[in-house]
DNA sequence: GAGCAGCGCGCTCAGATGAGCAGGAGAAGC
DNA sequence: GCTTCTCCTGCTCATCTGAGCGCGCTGCTC
C-alpha cells in the first residue's frame, strides 16, 4: 500500500516469486535456485510485495462468524472467548436468538464436569438457555432475582430449573423480587433459607452467563423497570453500564449505590471471582456500556454482532 | 477450504493466532509464549487455518496489470517476460493502444545499451512503437517487409525508422514487400544490396517485438492478405499460427511451406536465435495461436490482456 | 483391571530464515 | 576526471522453523 514495487518486469517477477512462496509453500532457498537469484534478493522482493500489497492476506470465515473481529476484540480487551458474529442487526428478537445459539454452542464447548454454572437474568441469557445442548451433569446456580417482563415468558427461575433439568444437575435457584422498595426488605430476603442456600453456592461458580445493559431509557431492562428517581440517581453517580445488576462506570469501576442494598442478586466482588463470565450484549447503541464491561476485568467472554463490536473496537 | 477447523473457541483462537502471525508478523515462539501454548500446537492451528481456508493470501495489484495471470502465464510457459492488463477488450482498437504502452514500457524496462532492436510488422507492434520512450541509442532492424493494410498508416520501414531516430541508433531498413509471387523473384529480392545489408544485421538482434495471428480469417494479417490457395495450403499444412510470418503448427512446431520460399523476412530458426522476442497478441478468439506460440520457444515474452491470458491457461 | 489401538503432544536436529555488515556500481556535485 | 553519497547486492551468524520420532493419555475390548 505505501509504493510501488517498480518497473513492469519487477512487478511480475515479485509477484511470480509470491505466489511461488505463499501459495506453493516452496522455501526461499528453492525460488532463489529456481529463478536464478540469490535468496536475500527473494526475501527482498517478498517483503517489499507485502509492504506494497501486492500480496494481501485475509482472515475470514465463510460461516457467520467473523472471525477477525472476534480475534480483535478477544485481542485488544485480554477476554478468554469473544464470538462476533456477522448477521443484520435490524431486528433485535432475530438478533437475539442467533446469538444465544452461538453462546450456547460456546458455553457447552469450553464448559466441564467440573464446571458450576451462573445464570444471571437477561433476554439473551433465555434465548441462550433455550439454544443449549445438556450439559455435563452440570450444576446451576441463578445469581439474580426475578423481573416481570411485558412480554417475556421465562423468569430467571425458570431458565435455570431448565437449563439444570435438561443436564441432570442440582438447581439451585429462590424466589425473590430482583429490587425491593427498601434495604431492610432486601436483607430480609436474603437471610430466608432459599435464597441464603442459593446464595450459598455463589463462590463454587466457575462460569457464568450475563447481559449487559446501558445506562439508559429501553437499553437496560433493570433501568426502565426502576422508578425515576432510581434512574436519575444512578446516573448522577456516572452509572454507565449494568451487568445483570452489578453497576460500572464508563471507566469500568463497580459503582456503590443506594440501590444495591435493595437488591437480591450477585455484587461485582462476587462476579470478579468467577473465573470466566460470558455477556451476550447486542445493539450498536450499548458500545459504551460493553466498553465499560470489557474494561471492568469482570467478564472473561462476549458473544454479540458484527455492528457492536465495530463500534466498540472503534475508541 | 477442506473442513472446518472444529468449535466456535478453536476457530476464534485459529484466527486469533493467524493475525498475530501473518498481520502482525509474530514469531511462532512469541505467539505461543504468548497464548501459553507450545509452538509446535501453534505451527499446527497455523497449518490448519491455512488448509481450511480461514487464512486467504491473494496476489493482486492496483493497477492495470493482472500480476496473478502474468505470473502464471509467465510460468506455465517458462517465459522471460509476461505481462496481462486487466483492461476492457471490447474495443481493438483502445486495447492495441493500452497493450502497446505495455510493451514500451516493458521493453524499455528490460532494453540494455549492448541490445540491438528487431521490430517484425504488425499492428500492436507500430502501436508500441509510438509509445516507445528514446532507448539508449540501440540500433533498431526491420525483420519482414512491407505490407499494405487498408487503414494502417505506418510500413515496417516507417515504425524502425521512427524508433531507431528516437533513440540515436543506427536503422537498418529495407524496401521490399512481405511476399511476392514467386520464389525467383524473393531470391532476387534478397540479393539486393539493401536487403542483404538488413539481413545482415540479423543474427546480431538481442530483442524483438512480434505479432501473433490465428491461421484464419480476420485473425491474422497475413492470411487475409493471401490469396485463397495460399490459405488453403497453410491450412492444409496444419498451420495454426504466424507469429510475424513465422508459420507454428498447434504443437509450436515450425512449418515449412512453400509460401517461405516466397517471404522476404526473418524464418523460424533465426527467431528463435534471437535470446527475447516479445509478442502482443489479443482477442480471446487466438487462444490457440498463443499457446502454439508460447509452446513453440521461439517468443520469451508476451503483452495481453486478461480475458486472453485466461482463454490461454484453461487448457 | 490388563492389554491395545489411536491420537495428541513435545523433543531433536537439519535446514530455512532474518538482522546486520561490507563491497561495489551508479549518480550527483565540484 | 575525481570524490562522495546512496542504493543495491550478497555474505555471516544467531535464531527460528518444520519433518520425523517417541512418549503418554484416552477410550475400547476382553
Amino acid at each position: 500500500m505505501t509504493a510501488e514495487p517498480g518497473g513492469l518486469a519487477r512487478i511480475v517477477l515479485t509477484a511470480s516469486i509470491a505466489r511461488r512462496y505463499y501459495l506453493d509453500g516452496r522455501s526461499k532457498v528453492e525460488i532463489a535456485d529456481e529463478f536464478g537469484l540469490s535468496r536475500f534478493k527473494v526475501a527482498r522482493l517478498l517483503d517489499a510485495a507485502r509492504d506494497s500489497g501486492l500480496v494481501r492476506i485475509e482472515i475470514r470465515h465463510q460461516g457467520e462468524v467473523d472471525v477477525d473481529l472476534s480475534a480483535r476484540l478477544q485481542d485488544r480487551y485480554g477476554l478468554q472467548h469473544a464470538v462476533v458474529l456477522d448477521i443484520p442487526d435490524d431486528d433485535p428478537a432475530s438478533l437475539r436468538d442467533h446469538l444465544g445459539r452461538a453462546a450456547a454452542q460456546l458455553l457447552a464447548e469450553v464448559i466441564t464436569p467440573q464446571d458450576v454454572l451462573g445464570l444471571a437474568w437477561a433476554r439473551a441469557v433465555s434465548a441462550m438457555a433455550r439454544a443449549l445442548p445438556p450439559l455435563p451433569g452440570t450444576p446451576v446456580v441463578q445469581l439474580t432475582g426475578a423481573m416481570s417482563l411485558p412480554g417475556g415468558p421465562d423468569t430467571s427461575v425458570d431458565v435455570v430449573r431448565e437449563v439444570a433439568s435438561a443436564s441432570g444437575g442440582a438447581a439451585h435457584v429462590f424466589y425473590a423480587p430482583f429490587t425491593v422498595p427498601d434495604a431492610a426488605t432486601a436483607r430480609a430476603l436474603r437471610q430466608q433459607p432459599e435464597v441464603a442456600r442459593a446464595f450459598a453456592h455463589l463462590p463454587a461458580v466457575t462460569k457464568a452467563v450475563a447481559g449487559v445493559g446501558l445506562w439508559a431509557p429501553g437499553l437496560s431492562v433493570l433501568h426502565d423497570a426502576l422508578p425515576e428517581e432510581d434512574r436519575d440517581a444512578l446516573a448522577r453517580l456516572g452509572v454507565c453500564a449494568d451487568v445483570s445488576g452489578v453497576f460500572l462506570s464508563a471507566d469500568g469501576e463497580p459503582v456503590v449505590t443506594e440501590l444495591s442494598e435493595r437488591m437480591i442478586g450477585i455484587g461485582a466482588e462476587e462476579m470478579r471471582a468467577i473465573p470466566e463470565v460470558i455477556t451476550i450484549p447486542y445493539g450498536t447503541a450499548k458500545a459504551r456500556a460493553v466498553r465499560a464491561t470489557l474494561r471492568s476485568g469482570l467478564v472473561g467472554g462476549i458473544v454479540t454482532h458484527t455492528a457492536l463490536a465495530r463500534a466498540v473496537l472503534e475508541e
